[in-house]
RNA sequence: GGAGGGGUACCCGAGUGGACAAAGGGGGCAGACUGUAAAUCUGCUGGCGAUGCCUUCGGAGGUUCGAAUCCUUCCCCCUCCA
């Protein structure tokens, strides 16, 4: 076991917030006492089930829990997500059914099992508790908070001032989020900033229901490859951990340098000391920030695929993107044709998507055959079998001819 | 119950009879440059064997030489007052 400071310390790391540390000291000096792990409550949307950094920065969290002998409980909200968390982009989604609900899970679990340690993990559906309450359950606990309270929430807050549609449903959202902390007892509830108005307001239930309030724990958001929204699949500004290793190590590299140091801070495990080293790094002009980027690629290829995979990573990349190579293997194209129209040629591949867009691509130059730019969307190609055709910087095709 | 606002391209959003394939921004793509797929700058961003043609501004009709724009009707969204 380790110490109450110790832990304390461990899990103020990289945290936006905590609410509040005593309480968390406390709970964690019960535990210890007690032998009694804490539970630990972090909610997921079950209809996005890729995770990527920005949920593993939470998942990462949980899994220093699980190091200090903790117990998590991660609650898939099949049932709230027919409101849709109303901060944030989603916006009310479809009921999923449940065989649809069973496969998310499935694949969470295999994903989360990246970071977390299956053993010590346990995942339930509110949909267990939520959807079995009688319309006379969802008016008592709608008693236990008051309409000026909800809307305190900034999100509600804002959209009533602009004359915005809030419904009555999304008032309920933070409810029945809160609800789920009282049927799990949590200690600790963990989120992203943006959840702080729900795990406050489980706080304020766990009270309601006589139980000791959570604590809450918010970590940052991680900021998308964009390099302005929080990373989000539907966005798709997101590096997802079950991406193909080259996926992973090029994506990172073509992150905005400002975001280096928020990822080595939020989405990798290195120590304090090395970050501290970073950060003075990137102050320094004569520190090439490419180099730190390197840094963090390999450093997250090796996080999920091991450290040989991550050499293999970096090497593919430098060979296209710093050689100007050919990568190794490319898909092929082939053909039964000896002589082809250039356009049709990009469209049959699936190079381009339109005519339009094939002749767009060809005119602003990123067209390529062995090297020389095609600047003719009209000429015919006479395939002879092994030419490579490249399409901008990253996408390149192997021409076979069977004619 | 009453009054009103609105539905425009991937998204946000301007446009209220012709110059509109539709401003502007975001995103995306391409090029230049480079230190990388960063930053910056420039261009492109409905489709079509293509200096032209076809389809698009919630749906369906209509007026007009001509409609995103006017009229009718239907569908959907929202706000305010009570």
């Amino acid at each position: 076991m380790f110490s109450i400071d110790k832990q304390v310390d461990m899990i103020r790391r990289g945290a936006a917030e905590i609410i509040s540390e005593e309480e968390l000291a406390a709970k964690v000096e019960r535990s210890i006492k007690d032998h009694r792990p804490l539970r630990i409550k972090l909610g997921m949307d079950p209809t996005a089930p890729d995770i990527h950094l920005g949920i593993s920065v939470v998942l990462r969290k949980l899994r220093q829990f699980q190091d200090l002998g903790h117990e998590v409980y991660i609650i898939i909200g099949d049932f709230t997500a027919m409101i849709g968390d109303p901060s944030g982009v989603s916006k009310t989604r479809r009921q999923l059914s449940s065989e649809e609900v069973k496969l998310n899970a499935r694949t969470y679990q295999e994903q989360y099992s990246k970071i977390l340690d299956p053993e010590k993990t346990h995942v339930v559906f509110n949909s267990e508790w939520l959807g079995r309450m009688t319309f006379e359950d969802v008016i008592l606990l709608a008693a236990k908070a008051t309409l000026a309270r909800v809307i305190e929430r900034d999100d509600f807050a804002k959209r009533l001032s602009q004359g915005k549609p809030v419904g009555v449903h999304e008032v309920l959202y933070p409810l029945c989020q809160a609800y789920d902390s009282v049927k799990l007892e949590a200690d600790v509830e963990l989120g992203g900033t943006d959840q702080k108005f729900n795990i406050l307001m489980g706080r304020d239930l766990q009270r309601e229901y006589g139980q000791e309030p959570q604590v809450a724990l918010l970590m940052p958001l991680l900021v998308g490859t964009d390099g302005t929204e929080k990373m989000s699949k539907s966005l798709g500004n997101y590096i997802g951990v079950d991406e193909p290793p080259e996926e992973i190590y090029g994506k990172t590299m073509s992150i905005p340098d400002q975001l280096i140091y928020p990822y080595f801070e939020l989405a990798t495990d290195v120590p304090s000391s090395e970050l501290k080293e970073i950060k003075r790094m990137l102050a320094d002009p004569s520190v090439n920030p490419m180099d730190l980027k390197r840094r963090l690629a390999r450093r997250l290829v090796s996080m999920y695929y091991g450290v040989t995979a991550a050499d293999t990573a970096e090497r593919k990349f430098d060979a296209v993107f710093r050689e100007r190579e050919v990568p190794e293997d490319i898909p092929e194209y082939q053909t039964d044709k000896g002589s082809i129209w250039i356009v049709r040629l990009l469209t049959s591949s699936g190079l381009a998507t339109s005519s339009s867009e094939a002749r767009r691509l060809i005119q602003q130059g990123g067209v390529s055959i062995d090297g020389v730019r095609v600047s003719d969307p009209e000429i015919h190609i006479n395939i002879k079998g092994g030419e490579v055709l490249k399409v901008g910087k990253r996408r390149f095709l192997r021409l076979k001819s069977s004619a």
